[in-house]
DNA sequence: CCAATATGTTAGCATTTCTCACATGTGCGC
DNA sequence: GCGCACATGTGAGAAATGCTAACATATTGG
């Protein structure tokens, strides 16, 4: 097939544009500055051959080429719209997947969930497990939704923040005070280390505070992220646990902080889904009775 | 409107692989590697929070999600597409209008002129007189193909290479007998240096030579490139000229080259014109006899 | 069991796109 | 009339996107 098909975001710009007969409009619709659109109406312009806009003094005008092309342009992309949503709404009576560490469902979650009930009394919510920060994809694995910490970044998916805080070691004091004294990070070692999965996250932590090749591997692994959380409170050594989920511990004293977070800091806890996925009620509905539940 | 379009170039690319049901010929369709219909995919994929195709062994299926997308988008690129092809054809009863240097059209064209007409009979071609290598850009200057001195950049525009060559000065032989000896390039400055429309041109040319402010404002200027050629021929002084218009003149003896090109090289003859217009016979036409008649 | 075919993946490079800052031009209020 | 507000144009550089190249994986067919 041998079909040249404009510049597409070019077309875009220009859709946008000649439907308010304005760039500057067109750049508040599309979230760009108006420079962006100048550029892009110019450069399909320059692609065409031909002039789609007249520019007066303080307005533009479609020409008599531009306004022959803009209905069709309009009628494409909603067309691609339409099919896009559909096939949104295709998923959407399917129950609605999500996938969080175990400690955040039971420790954050949990005493949370009469609170969605009564809410969102048709939410038919399947909860799954994830090992603890590791890469779930929401869509290729299944998940609408992902609860996971990170940084935020998350190209190709919205990503919003949920709770700030870090991930950072934690134990029971009275563990400290049977025990060798901890001043500097390498002082951890003298401890029983209390680890979900794998080692990984244990050995980041100590290379961010500057000990390269900490020997980490001992103490006991738990396929379950909760049960650090239950281990550290119990007094069974130090774990790597968020500042998010052990507030009230840290407020009332069963759990201590060794170190002040500083590194691996920004290690919060963020709502991942695909972009598409905004125009989907069951999943924005989830995220804001997420969000709003934050301080509840 | 509220209305979030998925990343059309993504978009672009799932439409060639689906048609193709193959991520190979649907890059060769599209001009790429493989790879990069692969990513293109995977990020609609994540976009959309579905898989769209089924990965088979030594293929690719069509999912069912990808299978009722298809069509609609399909659908919609084909109408930019027909728009797109109609909007050009609207200008394609119109003459052909072709802008290029009168040196250009004097020196090479006019002589080829009998042959386009035996092949051409029909092209209604209209001719329009550019200065020097001054920045005509098709399209918005009304032009349909430009023909111009330059490196073949042109973002936004098909650039074509026509002949190669460079601008270096020349003069009659005649006119170096009798003056002072020209071994360095700013020896030129004891003769009369012959313009076309500005001093611009010669000032480049000796600061490419590594004469920085030479002072070139003297000697006559033309407003009409082909005079420069035959006051050069005439022995008037140097003219900037074009290695690819003087071919002849040299070999016979007329002109000779004080400098060996060298510095400025690569800015040979291109055709230029808006990508779109590879769609329009008469462009197309046009050029492909320009590229066969170099040579004759 | 090897060669050929097709897709996946990663890192780095190339191109495109956007922003920022400033320029231009003009109508409108004072 | 004069200046200010508004809308677009422009150029350089930053940021984001898209592409390539090279290698990996997997499987079919000879």
């Amino acid at each position: 097939m041998n079909r040249r098909l404009p510049p597409l975001n070019a077309l875009r710009a220009f859709e946008a544009a000649a439907r308010h007969e304005s760039f500057t409009r067109a750049a508040e619709e599309l979230h760009v500055t108006h420079g962006a659109i100048s550029h892009q109406v110019k450069a399909l312009e320059e692609w065409l051959g031909m002039p789609l806009f007249e520019r007066r003094t303080r307005a533009v005008r479609l020409s008599a080429a531009g306004r022959g092309y803009l209905p069709v342009i309009e009628a494409a992309f909603n067309q691609i719209h339409g099919a896009t949503v559909s096939l949104l709404q295709a998923k959407s009576d399917a129950p609605l997947h999500v996938t969080m560490t175990s400690a955040f469902a039971v420790r954050w979650l949990a005493p949370r969930l009469g609170r969605l009930w009564r809410e969102h009394p048709d939410l038919d919510l399947r909860l799954h497990e994830a090992p603890w920060m590791a890469d779930v994809e929401p869509g290729t694995a299944g998940a609408d939704l992902v609860v996971r910490i990170g940084d935020g970044s998350a190209p190709g998916l919205e990503s919003i923040p949920l709770m700030s805080g870090t991930v950072t070691p934690m134990c029971s004091p009275r563990l400290l005070e049977g025990g060798p004294p901890v001043e500097r990070p390498e002082d951890l070692l003298e401890y029983r280390l209390l680890h979900s999965f794998s080692y990984g996250p244990w050995q980041d932590w100590f290379a961010g505070a500057g000990v390269g090749n900490a020997d980490v591997a001992h103490g006991p692994t738990f396929d379950d992220t909760n049960l650090a959380y239950s281990a550290a409170l119990a007094g069974q050594g130090v774990g790597l646990l968020h500042t998010a989920l052990t507030g009230d511990e840290i407020a009332a004293g069963h759990l201590v902080q060794p170190f002040d977070s500083g590194a691996r800091d920004g290690m919060g806890y963020y709502i991942v889904y695909p972009a598409a996925s905004s125009n989907l009620p069951r999943v924005t509905g989830f995220r804001d009775w997420l969000i709003s539940s934050v301080d509840s």
